[in-house]
DNA sequence: GATCCACGGGAATACACGGATG
DNA sequence: CATCCGTGTATTCCCGTGGATC
């Protein structure tokens, strides 16, 4: 850093950065009203879903495709819209000319991270049925279950149950969701979101319909890029040419090229620039891994391991240098008051459910005993950073 | 009183290495 | 030379506990 930049510095340090307007807008864990660029996969989903506009129910499904393709994005806008349009508010609406005119569908939308146990698959469905609160604790699962079957038991009550993120770790495997949420017969049908084919399924356990949702065209990516910049980002701060280079870098991968958006401005913001510079967008795009572990899944951890995880990204390349170091770093750092012992418990879990990963020592001439092994981020550091902060005050 | 879940904490096991053993 | 053994770390595993909630 020259004097010249230096002093360009101070000179600003008392003013905001205009680059970026809004976080949530370029973050790769928000979703829009209407996606860009997934016409075709859209009406294939209508298509699926035709029989909810008579009162039916279509056959349970299995929606998949790669990382970032935007399924989430596209059930989640659907859903919303759904339930706003059909069965909202439960009032009127209905009058159709339609011979056998029947109550529309529930549509509820599960987030298989958040509910990562059968409790919770239960409480997160009945929650989005029903209109006050739904206890969380306290309750049995098999108090739960009954509670949801009695919930669609009227002939008239049914839901379209979608349950995105299926067969993650520690998510529930697309298989087994048969076996969960099979409690209220045939007035229940079951929409899971997942990344494996479905080919790759347990054996018996692929719904009868499959929607596939392909990989983003650059072109396309490009489209997402620019409207997500349009809305977050200050005119003029990101070249055409930038949004192109993140969309050919990040290999159709939506959630990746909005990281790697989202990191270069925070960068550009930290940095004090004007507009993101190539520099800015090179720091981005350092700051996510390939293939990287989606931003979400980090976000919905257990608030302590995301207390660790903070921290960890704080670490400088010594202290990642062994789990012990990292555990020492972390258990020292302000804000923790968790004992070294879980933190460390921690760091090996993180690891083993590939949030991070363990590199072994490539020699072990130093000392005697195992090598330790140094610890890696799989996941968009930058990105995280700034999110957890921002929710963190 | 019940239920679920995250924590703590430590026991058990794995691994790496040098040196002893067969 | 192939194995086994002891020592020192690293890693995995597991279960009791306590808070929060109903």
């Amino acid at each position: 850093m020259d004097l010249k930049e230096r002093i360009r510095r101070r000179q600003h340090s008392g003013e905001e950065s205009r680059v970026v307007l809004d976080y949530d807008a370029i973050s790769p864990v928000a979703h829009v009203e209407e996606p860009t660029g997934r016409g075709p996969v859209l009406e294939r989903l209508l298509d699926y879903l035709e029989p909810v506009f008579d009162g039916g129910l279509p056959p349970n499904a299995y929606v998949w495709g790669p990382s970032g393709a935007g399924k989430s994005a596209v059930v989640t806008a659907l859903f919303e819209h759904l339930s706003r349009l059909l069965s909202g508010g439960g009032t009127v609406i209905h009058t159709t000319t339609r011979a056998q005119s029947r109550p529309t569908p529930s549509f509820v939308y599960v987030d298989a991270r958040r509910a990562d146990t059968d409790v919770g698959l239960y409480h997160a469905v009945l929650d989005g049925l029903t209109e006050g609160s739904v206890p969380k604790h306290g309750v049995g699962t098999e108090t739960m279950r009954s509670r949801l079957a009695e919930r669609l038991a009227p002939a008239e009550a049914s839901a379209v149950v979608a349950v995105d993120h299926v067969g993650e770790p520690g998510t529930v495997a697309p298989g087994d969701l048969a076996g969960t949420l099979d409690v209220a017969g045939d007035s229940l049908a079951r929409v899971a979101v997942g990344r494996s084919p479905p080919g790759e399924l347990a054996e018996g356990a692929s719904p009868p319909e499959h929607i596939r949702v392909p990989p983003y065209e650059d072109h396309t990516l490009v489209d997402v890029l620019t409207n997500r910049v349009s809305e977050g980002l200050a005119r003029g701060t990101v070249e055409h040419e930038q949004t192109r280079r993140l969309a050919a870098w990040a290999n159709g991968d939506a959630h990746d090229a909005l990281a790697g958006l989202f990191g270069a401005a925070d960068v550009a913001v930290a940095e004090r620039h004007d507009r993101i510079y190539e520099r800015d967008l090179e720091a981005g795009m350092e700051g996510v891994p390939r293939p990287s572990v989606s931003t979400g899944r980090v976000l919905t951890l257990p608030e302590n391991r995301q207390r660790v995880l903070r921290r960890l990204v704080d670490l400088d390349s010594e202290a990642l240098r062994s789990v012990d170091a990292a555990t020492e770093a972390i258990a020292a750092s302000p804000g923790i008051d968790l004992s070294a012992a879980t933190i460390k418990r921690f760091l090996y879990e993180l690891a083993e459910d590939g949030i991070t990963e363990r590199v072994a020592s490539p020699r072990a001439t130093e000392g005697v005993g195992r090598p330790p092994s140094r610890i890696e981020p799989l996941f968009p550091t930058i990105v995280f950073r700034r999110l957890y902060d921002l929710r963190h005050g």
